[in-house]
DNA sequence: ATAAGATAGTTGCAAGTGAAACCATTTTGC
DNA sequence: GCAAAATGGTTTCACTTGCAACTATCTTAT
């Protein structure tokens, strides 16, 4: 580890105190530009946890939010359902599917009023893993959010919400009705 | 698009009413789950900023922050430099400088003191890239932050850096001289 | 009833990325 | 002063991922 340039490297750093905004006469301070922030802490928060589901179960982030989802909802649910749920591109949840099925921590039911489509849902072996591994991602999302006083861990739920809201990353179930009733 | 399935999505996803955790009764909800949330926006943000860096300059992620780095500070600084302050890999920003050269956006200067060592600065033609490129993103920051007011970007900007502070990503300038003094 | 279009899921391909090996140079320790 | 370790930077390799093409099935429109 050199030392040397780090040092350097945080003389402006500083601890951006945002709100003032990234820019400064033409220039653009990164390090208070939120579109980068929030990439490099989702990447920084990310690597945090791989260590719990990567290293010690063997599940990639994908392959993780497959059992996420599979375990959150009662019944059992298509590939389609959980990339749009998650997000995630459906050939990324195709091969992750696939590795899990070989692992036996999910299995398919064939849907009968639809062939094209596959029920997923997760065997007793991977029911075993989920309630395992949970606990530990909870601890560890904590242990991130220790710095913050619960009043601040919700008003940083809400401020996300509201981007989330705002770039349709959710959808309300009521504009979900909407879009379906026409 | 299909409806059916996105509408039952929505049922429990709602807006993460963030605050009261991820859990209830062993389950997690990925909505609300903090780390999940962040990959996800950052995603999201990440590709709504790309068709301006991207689509219109031909530049990508990594190309994209050894600009914003060079340009905001006054003197040439090194690739490794770069690559910490932007927490991006090595070669990653190997990669990308040697694109930007290409391209002369950016030029390279050997450093007498240590030839191992070369200082990066961008070229006119860069700057002037740069110059035309950061409006537009702090354009589009503006856009995506909209949906909050003054109080709560200030307020989200404190959030994140309490975060990164926890979680070492900013490294204040006195740790970084205590580090460095022993 | 059937052709055209949509949809679920899989797979081949190309591009991007991190880890590790590598080269050149500099620093450290004896 | 010299061998060993460290550092800046590049490159190779393996792996992941997104896109697009593809198959199979289902829906829609005529």
């Amino acid at each position: 580890m050199e030392r040397t340039s780090q040092k350097r490297l945080s003389r402006e750093a500083g601890i951006a105190s945002a709100g003032e905004g990234a820019s400064r006469r033409g220039r653009l301070d990164l390090f208070k530009f939120v579109p980068f922030r929030l990439n490099r802490l989702a990447a920084e928060v990310s690597m945090a946890l791989s260590s719990e589901y990567e290293a010690r179960y063997g599940l990639d982030i994908p392959e993780w939010r497959v059992l996420a989802t599979l375990g959150f909802r009662k019944e059992a649910c298509s590939a389609q359902y959980i990339a749009q749920c998650t997000r995630t591109h459906k050939s990324t949840i195709s091969r992750a599917v696939t590795t899990l099925l070989e692992r036996e921590l999910i299995e398919r039911v064939a849907n009968t009023d639809d062939r094209r489509e596959f029920r997923l849902r997760m065997t007793r072996k991977g029911k075993a893993l989920y309630d395992e591994l949970v606990p530990r991602l909870l601890r560890r999302e904590q242990e991130i959010l220790a710095c913050l006083s619960a009043q601040e861990r919700r008003m940083l739920g809400q401020l996300l919400g509201k981007i989330e809201q705002s770039l349709d990353l959710i959808q309300t179930s009521e504009e979900a009705d909407a879009k379906d009733a026409y």
